[in-house]
DNA sequence: GGGGCCATGTAATCGGTTACATGATTGA
DNA sequence: TCAATCATGTAACCGATTACATGGCCCC
């Protein structure tokens, strides 16, 4: 249940509407907290409920702006501070490889070299994402910058990995 | 929808009733695709209604082992090589890098450094399950050896990042 | 005999995905 | 005026989680 918690960190920053909210994830979470349209409207109407947000504006065609109340944001801290991830992340490429041997080998060597192809687009997409943001000094930059090298990490170690399981193979 | 290609992947080693698939999960893909009792109770049913896996054999106790058909090898092997994996996984851990700046920055490196702990934990648990497993040339010991090898990578990768995060902080 | 394990199942609930539906406003 | 964008919502479905329920078999 972190896509509340997403939403509340959001608007910490500051007040948004929903479809500023989906925009913003698109641009910075999509990565680490995909979600649908569908579902932050009703994630919004429950924590508007719950307490935690408040409508502070409505705008023109329906808009609604949301505002953290002090209960959201004392939820936030606590969410941070207080817990810990649970589950344990699925990985669908990992599962994959679990399964390699009932493949001929030379497409098992293909199915890792091409982990190792898509770990270089996705580290260079990264690369790119970070040239197109204008880094301040705000809070999100600095995390936002610690959270993007954690990617670009991520997808050396990937790469890296690959490689090495596919010179294994031999 | 991996858990029943999961499923697929173990019944190609070797036939089993989905009392030992539970209990194979629990030793060797629970690290990668978490599974529920109920959920695969329910799946290898569902396997079965669609002629991949069939009833090969009833025990005591009303068990019954199942076999991967033609149709189930040829699923599987569909999966490996023609499809890729398509949802992003979702990290709460990198979620909540996001939002570290509500905190005071103390707090902040604190969590960091709890990763840092975490990661070595996690890695010298994985370190005791690579001493515990007797490796042979089987298919899942070659595979499954360097799933853990993706494991032990990927929490050494988690640790120096969080390291490097937590003094950039300072 | 009885405790522990073997073995399978159902029901309720929840979070997430896909698709559908609707309409207001703005700017070229 | 009309296309693009702003803006919110509903409904159906699916996979996953939690809890409950049941009973047979084996070995001490």
């Amino acid at each position: 249940m972190s896509l509340r918690h997403a939403l509340l960190g959001l608007l910490a920053e500051r007040p948004a509407s929903g479809y500023d909210l989906l925009k913003r994830f698109d641009t910075s979470l999509a990565n680490v907290w995909p979600a649908t349209q569908s579902q932050m409207y009703g994630e919004l109407s429950k924590l508007a409920a719950a307490g935690l947000i408040t409508v502070s504006a409505e705008g023109p065609r329906g808009r609604k702006e949301y505002t953290l109340t002090d209960e959201g944001m004392a939820e936030l801290r606590h969410w941070l501070t207080e817990t810990r991830p649970q589950r344990t992340p699925r990985s669908d490429t990992l599962l994959r490889v679990f399964f390699l041997g009932v493949l001929p080998r030379e497409q098992a060597t293909a199915y890792l070299t091409g982990l190792m192809d898509h770990s270089d687009e996705e580290y260079e997409a990264l690369r790119a994402l970070e040239r197109s943001i204008d880094w301040g000094e705000d809070q999100l930059s600095v995390y936002g910058r610690i959270a993007l090298e954690y990617g670009l990490r991520l997808n050396e170690m990937q790469r890296e990995w690959a490689r090495w399981a596919a010179d294994r193979l031999r």
